[in-house]
DNA sequence: CTAGGGTTAG
C-alpha cells in the first residue's frame, strides 16, 4: 500500500516536473522556474532519498581512505580468532570500490599468506581487481587457485573474467570461454554473461552476431533484459545504423514488453544527434519526458550540449546548461569539456580560456580531455607557445598526458615547421612510466596518428629520408598505415618532387580501397602538375571517372590551377565552364586560381569579366590574388578603372591590413 | 555481498 502511494506520488511529481523542461519543439525557449516546481523538486528529492536508507554499513564497508583500510586490516589480522570472512570481504570490496586495485590484491595475498579464510566472494573481488587493471591472465591464475582450494567458482567469477577478456580486446578467447562454459556445463550463463559477450561482439562491429546471441539466450530460456537490448542498440547507433536500432527498440518495447530506460533513450538520442536528425531528437526527448518512469539525466543533457557545440552553436549549448541547472542537476566536467572544445574548434580561444579558468570556481577539476581540447585550439591558432605552456601544466597538476595529448602537440609543432621539437615529444611519450600511486598503467606508445603527424612534419621541412626511416619504424611496430597516412605520404612525396616514388606507391596500392578516394586523386593531380607533369595530372583526371569517382570542387580547382600554370588558358576556361554543367559550381578558390592564371597571362578582358562574376556570386579575392592585381595595375597591364570593382571584392578583415591604392 | 549497458578530445 505504502509502496503504491509512493510510486503514485512519484509518478505525479515526475509528470508535473515536466514543466522543468522547455517545450520540446524549441528546446531553448526555456520556461522559467516556478515556486511550485521548486517545491515539487525538493519533494522528489526527499522521496528518492528516504527510499535509499536501507541498512547501516559495517565499519569495514565504511572505509574511505587507503591508510585507514591498511590499519584496519593489520588490526584484524592481530585478532584471535581471526574475524569472519565476511568482514575481510567487506574490507576488500571497499578498497576495490576506491579503485585501489593493486592494494586490494596485496591485502588479498596477505590474507592467503596468514591463512585467513578465503571464499569465492573474496576471490571474485581479487579477480575483478586483476581484470580492471587489464591483467586478466592474473585473474585466470586466481581461478586456478579456486580449484586448489576446492572453492567452486560461480557465475560471478566467470562473468568478471569474461569481461576482463573483452576489456583487453581478447574477443576470440572470450568467445572460447563463453562456449566452454556452456558445452562443458561449467556454469549456466545468465543475463550478465550474455550481455558481456554481446558487448564484446559489438565492440568488434559484429552487431549481427550480437543479435544472434540475443536470439540464442531467449531460446535457452534466459530472458533478455533492458541491459542486453541497450548494449546492442547503442552499438547500432554508434555504427550509424539508426533504423536497425529503432527496429530493436520497437521489438523490445512492443513485442517483448521490456521497459526502456534513460540509457536506452540516451543511446538513441546520441545516434540521432550524430546524424543531425534534430526533429527526431526532439521527438524522442519529448517521448522520454512524457514517460513518467524515465527522466533525462546529466549524461543525456551532456549529449545535447556536445551536439550543439559540434554544430558550432555554443550559445545554444550554454542554454542547455541553464536548463540542466534549472532542473536541479549539476553540470560536470564533461559538460564543460564539450563547451570548451566547441570554442576551441571555432578558434575562440579567449572564450575557451575564460571557461577553463572558471572551472575551479564551479568546483570542477580540469582533466586531460579539457587540456587536450585547449592544446588543439592553441595549436590550430598557431599559438604554439601557449600550447607548450599548457602542456607542461598537465604534469604539474598531477595529470597524465595521454596519446592524444602528445599527438596534438606533435602535429602542432610540425605545423609550425618544428619537427625536431615534435620528435623530442614523440620519443618522450614512450618513456612515461608508472604513476606514484603504484597502479600499473601501460606506458604510452606512439600510435598511427602520432606517426602520421610526425611524417607530415618531416615532409614539410623536406626531410624525405627521415620520413622513410620513420615509416619503416612504424611498420616494424606493427602499425598499419591507414588512408590518412597514405594521403600524407603521397602529398609529402609530391611536395618534395619525388615523382617516381609517388607513382610507384600509387601503382603499388593499385585498385584497393585506398585509391578509390577522391582526396587521393586531388593530391596526385595537384602534386603532378606542381612537379611539371601536367600530362600525368590530365590522365589521372580522366582516370577517376572510369573508377566511378566523382570529381569535386577541389579536383576541378587543382586541375584548373595546373592548366593555368602551364599557360593553357583556353583549356582551363573550358574546364571551368564545365563545372556548373556537372553540378559542381566553382567556389571562391576556383575563381581566384583562374583569375591568377589570367593575370599571369595578361588577359585583361577576361579578368574584368571574372571579377564581375565574382561580385555576382559574392566571392572575394584572396590576399595573393589581391597583391597580384595591385602589381598589375601598377605595371599598367590592368586598367585602373577596375579598382572600384576590386574594392568591392576585398573582404573587410583584409582592408585593415592591406593598402589598397585609391 | 559480488558481475553487465549510455556522455567529452586528434
Amino acid at each position: 500500500m505504502m509502496a503504491r502511494t509512493i510510486s503514485h506520488l512519484r509518478a505525479n511529481i515526475r509528470f508535473k516536473g515536466d514543466s522543468f523542461l522547455p517545450p520540446l519543439q524549441n528546446p531553448l525557449s526555456s520556461s522559467r522556474f516556478s515556486p511550485h516546481a521548486t517545491l515539487l523538486a525538493s519533494l522528489l528529492h526527499s522521496i528518492s532519498f528516504s527510499n535509499n536508507g536501507d541498512r547501516p554499513q559495517s565499519r569495514y564497508q565504511k572505509v574511505t581512505n587507503l591508510d585507514h583500510a591498511f590499519n584496519l586490516f593489520d588490526e584484524m589480522t592481530q585478532r584471535r580468532p581471526l574475524p569472519s570472512v565476511v568482514h575481510f570481504a567487506q574490507l576488500l570490496n571497499a578498497v576495490a570500490k576506491m579503485k585501489h586495485f593493486s592494494s586490494c590484491l596485496d591485502l588479498f595475498k596477505q590474507m592467503c599468506l596468514i591463512g585467513a579464510p578465503v571464499n569465492e566472494y573474496c576471490i571474485s573481488i581479487a579477480i575483478k581487481c586483476c581484470c580492471q587493471m587489464s591483467r586478466t591472465n592474473d585473474g585466470f591464475a586466481l581461478l586456478a587457485s579456486c580449484f586448489r582450494r576446492a572453492v567452486v567458482p560461480n557465475v560471478f567469477i566467470f562473468n568478471t573474467l569474461l569481461d576482463g577478456l573483452v576489456v583487453e580486446n581478447r574477443i576470440a578467447e572470450a568467445e572460447r570461454l563463453f562456449k566452454k562454459l556452456i558445452k562443458q556445463k561449467i556454469c549456466e550463463p545468465n543475463a550478465v554473461t550474455y550481455s558481456t559477450m554481446i558487448k564484446g561482439l559489438c565492440k568488434f562491429g559484429n552487431n549481427d552476431i550480437a543479435i544472434g546471441l540475443l536470439r540464442l539466450m531467449d531460446e535457452r530460456g534466459c530472458k533478455p533484459n533492458t541491459v542486453v537490448y541497450n548494449t546492442i542498440i547503442d552499438s547500432l547507433c554508434k555504427a550509424k545504423m539508426i533504423e536497425d536500432a529503432f527496429k530493436l527498440f520497437n521489438e523490445m518495447v512492443f513485442a517483448k514488453s521490456i521497459q526502456p530506460d534513460v540509457i536506452t533513450y540516451t543511446s538513441l538520442i546520441h545516434g540521432l544527434c550524430n546524424l543531425c536528425r534534430w526533429d527526431e531528437v526532439s521527438k524522442l526527448l519529448k517521448e522520454m519526458v512524457e514517460d513518467v518512469r524515465i527522466s533525462p539525466d546529466i549524461q543525456t543533457f551532456n549529449i545535447l550540449v556536445d551536439a550543439f557545440c559540434k554544430e558550432g552553436r555554443v550559445d545554444e549549448a550554454e542554454a542547455v546548461i541553464d536548463i540542466i541547472v534549472e532542473r536541479g542537476e549539476v553540470p560536470n566536467i564533461v559538460t564543460y569539456n564539450s563547451l570548451i572544445d566547441g570554442c576551441c574548434l571555432r578558434g575562440e580561444m579567449t572564450k575557451a580560456r575564460s571557461l577553463f579558468d572558471s572551472l575551479t570556481s564551479k568546483g570542477l577539476v580540469p582533466n586531460v580531455v579539457t587540456y587536450n581540447s585547449l592544446l588543439n585550439g592553441y595549436c590550430k591558432s598557431l599559438k604554439i607557445e601557449e600550447a607548450m605552456h599548457l602542456f607542461h601544466e598537465i604534469t604539474r597538476k598531477g595529470l597524465k598526458p595521454n596519446v592524444r595529448t602528445y599527438n596534438v602537440m606533435i602535429s602542432g609543432l610540425c605545423r609550425e615547421g618544428m619537427p625536431e621539437e615534435a620528435k623530442h615529444l614523440f620519443r618522450k611519450m614512450g618513456e612515461s612510466g608508472c604513476p606514484p600511486d603504484g597502479i600499473t598503467r601501460k606506458g604510452l606508445k606512439p600510435d598511427i596518428v602520432s606517426y602520421s603527424a610526425m611524417l607530415q612534419g618531416l615532409f614539410r621541412v623536406g626531410r624525405c629520408g627521415a620520413a622513410r626511416k620513420l615509416f619503416d619504424e612504424m611498420r616494424s611496430q606493427g602499425l598499419i598505415p591507414n588512408e590518412c597516412t597514405y594521403r600524407i605520404i603521397l602529398a609529402g612525396l609530391c611536395n618534395n618532387h619525388q615523382v617516381e616514388d609517388v607513382l610507384y606507391l600509387f601503382h603499388l596500392v593499385g585498385d584497393s580501397k585506398l585509391n578509390t578516394d577522391i582526396q587521393v586523386y586531388n593530391i596526385l593531380i595537384d602534386g603532378m602538375s606542381k612537379c611539371g607533369k601536367l600530362d600525368i595530372a590530365r590522365d589521372l583526371f580522366q582516370d577517376l571517372t572510369l573508377k566511378g569517382l566523382k570529381p569535386n570542387v577541389r579536383t576541378y580547382t587543382v586541375m584548373v590551377s595546373g592548366l593555368c600554370r602551364e599557360g593553357m588558358l583556353e583549356e582551363a576556361k573550358h574546364l571551368f565552364h564545365r563545372m556548373d554543367e556537372s553540378g559542381c559550381p566553382p567556389n571562391s578558390v576556383t575563381y581566384n586560381v583562374l583569375l591568377q592564371g589570367y593575370l599571369k597571362n595578361q588577359n585583361s578582358d577576361d579578368v574584368e569579366m571574372l571579377l564581375e562574376e565574382m561580385d555576382g556570386r559574392r566571392y572575394s579575392v584572396d590576399a595573393s590574388t589581391l597583391s597580384m592585381l595591385i602589381e598589375k595595375i601598377a605595371a599598367g597591364s590592368v586598367d585602373r578603372s577596375m579598382l572600384k570593382l576590386i574594392g568591392k571584392l576585398v573582404p573587410k578583415e583584409m582592408m585593415d591590413t592591406t593598402a589598397v591604392p585609391r
